[in-house]
DNA sequence: GCCGTTTTCGGCCCGACTGTTTTCAGTCG
């Protein structure tokens, strides 16, 4: 069993035991071993083999042992019967909003209530506002959320996300008192799926702006709303027309608590848990609105006063994830984070001659509207049908139309490249000859998904270790909140990769940001390069690169780690330096 | 269940808001 779901099975244990009626930091401990797992950077089956499972902070002798029955044999007798004794529509009620554990706990226990079904017709009924520490208004709430449960998503991406967040933090700027804004959060920690918003201002008066946001079109509903804080339900049409429905909080705060409560709601928990223990260590005391000593406050006008005060160089917000980011600000040893600036063209584009929208003409005017200095071209190989993909004759032609534009020198270049299909075997859909005609070859996977985990694995390496291939498309294929990725030994692959010299992307594309962030700090530490692709279809979507440069600045990359920062001459001599040598 | 350069027991972030209550528990982030 790997990582990602022993951590998912912990966090499960965590719920199970809060319906329990168990001790709340018992369960805790299991949610945060489980979020520790999740965020681990090496293999979890090494760790548990060689033993030191049980140094990785939060798994004490307990769950280490629990956690190596998981990998060894997959299952696990406690959650077993933790399952066993839980009705799973117990779990069903917990997604209501305003509904716990102790709640869910006290319906079943003397209502027999475990089911959404027996909770609609127990509130029809009227019997949940007679119940002890219930009333009518619990009882109309929870139908008023059966109703929403169905429409509501758990999570949405980051670009949906970003979406909304932009648009409330152009309404809310107009408004008059308004001093300071910005969005908190996982938004802007750029998590690559968010659960909701955080958005924070500071002005004098809170009551008008609270006003003006409740009574924002995008409200769809107000759950809360108090003198400083209010929790709506925000409901949107994202660019592929699907509705998107966010829970958003504002706060809004005096314009001297501004850095320290957008340092609070930034969070990660954890990074804050750290922050607030170094300025204990230091005498201080820090929260959402003040960093203080015994005595006086310490002023702070911006976030960076308070890393400051406590000896630390500011952490952007991207690396606030309790990785490491506080030891390495401590030592003046952060990275210099990758912008968006830094990069001068991409690899991973199709046209409408695969299964793209634009012509090549019009991907090259968007390119060099963004004033890139190239652009790679990289349809879909021959053998994958349903995207078009192009046969040889078709790619000769397209590479001719490539040289009659390069021959215009409109100020862009473009490279021939192709998305070449790794065939199930991990042999590739074209032959060596054709494959030596492109500037570059990407190689991804598309079809043959469910293959065993050892069998995906020798697939792949076999594509990163060929001559031909400059970089791996899309690593593991997720698409975010709808499909996991397919089963692949990452750590092989980015060994392989480090031992080749091939590179390996991260995709853009939001629905798939893959790389991982998890995953580039050990591939910048194998020594691997990275390089940022949109996977555009359509001339709007080079604009996704802007996501892949958030996954990289959460994996600590810099500029010096991805490929395509280097100018056009570099890459011109390197591209030519790698087609001679294979 | 985890953790400890004050502790091997007794903490574990803590404040805002809601709805139920006459002083507070539950939920949420």
């Amino acid at each position: 069993m790997d990582k990602t779901q022993v951590a998912s099975i912990l966090e499960e244990i965590a719920v199970l035991l809060e319906l329990q009626g168990e001790n709340p930091f018992r369960a805790n401990a299991y949610a945060k071993a489980g979020r520790v797992l999740g965020q681990l950077e090496s293999n979890l089956e090494d760790l548990v083999h060689d033993g030191t499972l049980k140094d990785v902070p939060g798994i004490g002798a307990t769950l280490c042992e629990k956690i190596t029955t998981l990998v060894n044999t997959g299952k696990l007798p406690f959650y077993e019967d933790l399952k066993e004794k839980t009705p799973p529509g117990l779990l069903q009620m917990l997604r209501l909003p305003g509904m716990g554990p102790k709640k869910v706990k006290a319906l079943n226990d003397q209502l027999g209530i475990d089911d959404l079904v027996k909770l609609k017709t127990a509130c029809e009924q009227g019997k949940i506002a007679e119940l002890k520490g219930f009333g009518a208004k619990t009882q109309k709430n929870i139908l008023e959320g059966l109703a929403f449960l169905d429409q509501m998503g758990t999570r949405v991406r980051l670009d949906q996300a970003l979406l909304i967040a932009e648009a409330i933090l152009a309404e809310l700027r107009k408004l008059k008192g308004v001093r300071r804004l910005e969005v908190c959060g996982s938004v802007r920690r750029r998590k690559e799926t968010i659960r909701d918003i955080d958005i924070l201002v500071s002005a004098k008066d809170a009551a008008p702006i609270m006003e003006a946001f409740v009574a924002l079109p995008m409200v769809q509903k107000v759950i809360g709303q108090g003198p400083t804080k209010s929790s709506v339900v925000m409901s949107t049409i994202d660019h592929h027309a699907s509705r998107v429905l966010i829970n958003t909080d504002l706060r809004v705060v005096n314009d001297e608590e501004f850095p320290f409560a957008l340092n609070y709601f930034t969070g990660s928990k954890e990074h804050n848990i750290r922050l607030r223990q170094r300025a204990i260590d230091r005498g201080l005391k820090l929260n959402e609105y003040e960093l203080a000593g015994p005595k006086k406050r310490i002023a702070c006008k911006e976030e960076e006063d308070i890393y400051k005060a406590l000896d630390l160089a500011y952490v952007p917000p991207e690396l606030r994830e309790d990785t490491g980011e506080i030891d390495a600000a401590a030592e003046s040893a952060l990275p210099r984070l990758i912008e968006y600036r830094d990069i001068h063209g991409v690899f991973h584009n199709h046209t409408n001659e695969s299964d793209g929208t634009a012509t090549l003409e019009q991907m090259a005017e968007a390119a060099r509207k963004l004033g890139y200095q190239f652009l790679g071209i990289a349809d879909h190989s021959q053998s994958l049908n349903v995207a078009n993909g192009l046969s040889i004759e078709r790619v000769k032609k397209q590479q001719k139309q490539i040289d009659a534009y390069n021959a215009r020198q409109t100020g862009l270049h473009l490279f021939k490249g192709t998305e070449c299909d790794i065939l199930i075997d991990g042999s590739l859909d074209y032959p060596d000859d054709v494959l030596a005609s492109f500037d570059y070859v990407v190689a991804s996977v598309h079809t043959h998904f469910h293959l065993p985990p050892e069998e995906m694995t020798r697939r792949i390496v076999r594509a990163v270790q060929h001559p031909k291939v400059t970089m791996l498309g899309h690593a593991t294929g997720r698409l975010l909140l709808k499909r996991d990725g397919y089963k692949v030994d990452l750590e092989a692959v980015l060994q392989a990769a480090a031992k080749s010299g091939t590179m390996i992307e991260i995709n853009a594309n939001p629905y798939r940001l893959d790389l991982d962030w998890i995953h580039c700090k050990r591939a910048k530490a194998l020594g691997v390069t990275i390089v940022i692709n949109p996977d555009a279809h359509a001339t709007e979507e080079l604009s996704f690169t802007r996501y892949g440069v958030d996954v990289a600045r959460r994996g600590w990359l810099e500029k010096g780690d991805v490929f395509n920062t280097k100018t056009l001459p570099q890459i011109m001599k390197e591209l030519e330096r790698r087609k001679t040598r294979g």
